[in-house]
DNA sequence: GTGAAAGCGCTAACAA
DNA sequence: TTGTTAGCGCTTTCAC
């Protein structure tokens, strides 16, 4: 192990000075940087991060808490996770990975100084986390809304917009009878936040527009094919759908975009691009911007740990794709 | 921040055996315990992990390589990093997650001592990664099977033995015209470590059976239905079929099971038991134990850490379960 | 522009 | 069975 003394021997400097190079802290002149820097090459220096972090009392690590099992949008938190990493790269940041379902896991690793900051995903409308860190002198950020306004800050897609949204493109298609087909029962019995969130935009937009609006659950298996029959056999007028149910889509995308029984459908995605990408006969989606999602949620708590003020919640806003927009830009790239 | 002079005052003894009453590597006698303990308690204290590692020169983190992108097996990776995560806990270590596809990030987590292991995934048959973990001093284990032989462990699922599974139960059901049908071109092209070896195990055992056998790559998005046609209507004599994209599967799977063209099929699904249990309408599936990967390599590398030998190479035996047995534990759980 | 030295909060000899 | 203390490798005052 190469330390810091042995660089500075090398150098002919002292460990002070070795120190001041690496962190800019303090002008050096270019004389010594150099030499400094010959020997940091040289011996291939790396500062120990421990007894950096002892001693700076800053570890440069985020907590990162997100739903590792299979079953909620995979893609979505796979995506979500690639941002967050790569933001916390790029700023000199290390992700430590905490398991989910565990509020103990979030005050472990902020109690034993392992994070700078924490980073909480999957957040439900009434999440018993937010309690564990509100206690907790760490800086935390949630990736989610959750229903009562407290005093952690929140970064999330607008799912509440990306409702709204979908339910005035329909009635701007004509249609007068929609359904929002979303998550699975157990989600929706969760209060995962965005569900809840979703399917109010959805219901108060479509009830503005005067459509007749539904929220249905889907399980996110071939049992969807059957589950969505069912709920068009028991809505016959439904001719608009917003379809928000990653795991089911690649099922019924064939089914939905050729109309079923006759009945001409239009069907908007709410997935990640990338996603709708592999479905070439969906017709409008709206993006789930995961991974910039994950930026947006690093860059805020990095604010946080630099001292700046943080808007509350910051959402981002939907967008409407057309499948000829998609088709352009995936040819495009 | 409480800190063990603190807790140490507080019971009334120095701070050393504070220290010996949390790692047990002294005896105590029971009344010193019970005050330290109740100390420790009462103040809430944790232990400051980086100077716990500066002292004792090691993390207890573990650093996991892992692929974040969406595109390959998502469902796969999410379930192995999930079962390292857990078993990691359970034997105190935590996991700091590295981006993929960069050799430079193990060891800079290395040479920062940020780590006392690394844990690398979604290895190719020639991976640049390996020299530079053969460099380092910091024990290291892949979570796939490189071709040539190495200095550094490895433990995966048999895929080689899969793709054999696959042939004979297909022979045994009378087949005589056999297909691989696997993953999409661009993870042929990479020499992914598990594809490459599917189908050299498929290949070689149905040659050794007398079938005729060929490999076909799929993309994993709704054309995925096309291409199948295609390949099926290339080769028209093909009833048993080894199907090894999860990706594609929700697309084909209703297809495949209901026979082309009159044509009746037998499809073996590769895939974790879970996904397949999503596809009620699949015949027979050979679960790729994903968690329990993540599970093995992880105990894998804790053995490496504790001084203890390991065999060179590790393998999870595949096994097959037919569609009935799956409905059963299905129904059973 | 540079150096000396006092910690940061622990662990683990060494001593009793 | 317990206490004293010398580090672990760095950052950052304080001094020049």
């Amino acid at each position: 192990m190469v330390t810091i003394a042995e660089v500075a021997r090398a150098a002919g400097v002292s460990i002070s000075t070795v120190s001041y190079v690496m962190s800019g802290k303090r002008t050096i002149s270019q004389e010594t940087r150099d030499r400094v820097e010959q020997a940091i090459a040289d011996l291939k220096y790396s500062p120990h991060a421990s007894a950096r972090s002892l001693a700076s009392r800053s570890t440069n690590v985020i907590g990162l808490q997100a739903p590792l099992r299979a079953g909620v949008d995979v893609h979505v938190v796979m995506e979500i996770v690639a941002g967050v990493v790569r933001e916390a790269r790029a700023n000199q940041y290390d992700i430590l990975l905490l398991t989910s379902d565990d509020a103990a896991g979030l005050s472990r690793a902020a109690r034993a100084s392992m994070v700078d900051a924490l980073l909480v995903m999957d957040i439900e409308s009434d999440d018993p986390r937010i309690a564990t860190l509100e206690e907790l002198e760490t800086p935390a950020l949630l990736i989610g809304l959750p229903a009562g306004a407290d005093g952690i800050a929140c970064v999330d897609f607008d799912f509440e917009a990306a409702g709204r949204l979908a339910a005035s493109r329909l009635a701007e298609l004509g249609h007068t009878h929609v359904a929002l087909i979303g998550a699975p029962e157990e989600v929706m019995a969760r209060h995962t936040s965005y569900a809840d969130r979703l399917n109010r935009g959805f219901l108060t937009a479509a009830e503005e527009l005067g459509l007749d609006a539904g929220v249905h659950a889907c399980p996110s298996s071939q049992e969807s094919v059957a589950a969505v029959d069912a709920i068009l056999a028991e809505r016959p007028d439904v001719t608009g759908i917003l379809f928000h149910n990653e795991g089911a889509l690649p099922y019924v995308a064939g089914r939905l975009s050729s109309g079923i029984d006759g009945r001409e459908l239009d069907v908007i995605a709410l997935c990640p691009a990338n996603v709708a990408r592999t479905v070439p006969t969906l017709t409008d989606s709206i993006d789930v911007p995961a991974e910039e999602l994950g930026v947006s949620a690093t860059r805020a708590i990095l604010q946080l740990l630099e001292g700046r003020d943080l808007p509350p919640v910051q959402l981002l806003a939907p967008r409407l794709e057309s499948a000829s927009d998609a088709a352009a830009s995936a040819s495009a790239s």
